[in-house]
DNA sequence: ATACTTACTTACATAAAGTAAGTTAATTAT
DNA sequence: ATAATTAACTTACTTTATGTAAGTAAGTAT
C-alpha cells in the first residue's frame, strides 16, 4: 500500500470493518452469543468465509471463542468489550440508511 | 444471497459502506471537494478502482462530479447531502479505533 | 447400520482488486 | 515545432478474495 496521511489507527479500523461480512457478524452478535450454524444462516455467509472471518476476529480481539465441553460439544462466539464497543458504529450506520436508503420495494406480482 | 431477517435499509448501507476504500473516499472529501488524482495519492489507491467506486458513488447519491469548463478542464468530486450525512459514522469509526487499536510502531532502526 | 447435526476444511470456480501501460486533450519546456 | 508533463481516465493482465459444493470427524437419533 501507499503512504498516506491518513491515522493509521483508523486506518487499520476500516481495514477490519471494511471486510465483507464483519459487520454483519458484530451485529449479529450484538444479539447475544450465537453458534456457527446460527451466525451462517442468520446472515446467509457460506462456511468458508465465516470460518475465516471468525478467526480474524478472535485475532483482533473482537470475538471470542467459547468451547463447552458437553457431549455433544457447543462452541460459541462471544464479543468481547473491545467488540461490543462497535455497536455506537453500527447504531450509526442504521440511522443513516434509515434516513437516506431508499426501499425499492421489488414485490413481484 | 441468501434469505436473512435483516433490515434491508441497513443491508444495502453496508453493502456500499463495506466496499473496499468507499468510507476512505468519503473521509478524504469530508475535507472538501477534491480532484481525481488528490484523492488516488491522498488515500493510495489505484486509478483503476477509484474511477470504479467514484461512478458507484455517484449512482448512489452520495458524490457529485462537477465539471469545471476551464482550460484545462478541472474535474471536482464533492460529497451531496446523503454523503455528508456518513460523517458520524467515521467519526465513531475514529473514536474506537483511538479507545481500541494498538500502534505496533514498527519503526525499524 | 444409516441418516442427521455441528463445526469445520478442502478443492475448485468466479468475482473483485492491484499493477502497469495506454489514451486523449491540453500545457509547458526546449 | 517537438518532446515531456499533467489530468482523468481505460484496457489488459495478474493476484487475491469470495462463493459453491463436497468432504471430514465426532456425536445423536432411529
Amino acid at each position: 500500500m501507499v503512504d498516506t496521511n491518513i491515522c493509521p489507527k483508523f486506518e487499520k479500523a476500516l481495514s477490519i470493518l471494511n471486510k465483507r461480512w464483519t459487520a454483519l457478524i458484530v451485529f449479529q452478535l450484538l444479539n447475544g452469543s450465537q453458534r456457527f450454524c446460527n451466525i451462517e444462516s442468520g446472515i446467509g455467509i457460506s462456511g468458508r468465509v465465516l470460518s475465516e472471518r471468525l478467526k480474524d476476529l478472535e485475532k483482533e480481539g473482537i470475538v471470542k471463542r467459547t468451547v463447552f465441553d458437553e457431549t455433544p460439544v457447543r462452541i460459541e462466539y462471544t464479543l468481547t468489550e473491545k467488540g461490543k464497543a462497535l455497536e455506537p458504529i453500527l447504531k450509526q450506520i442504521q440511522s443513516w440508511s434509515d434516513k437516506w436508503i431508499e426501499t425499492d420495494d421489488q414485490t413481484v406480482v
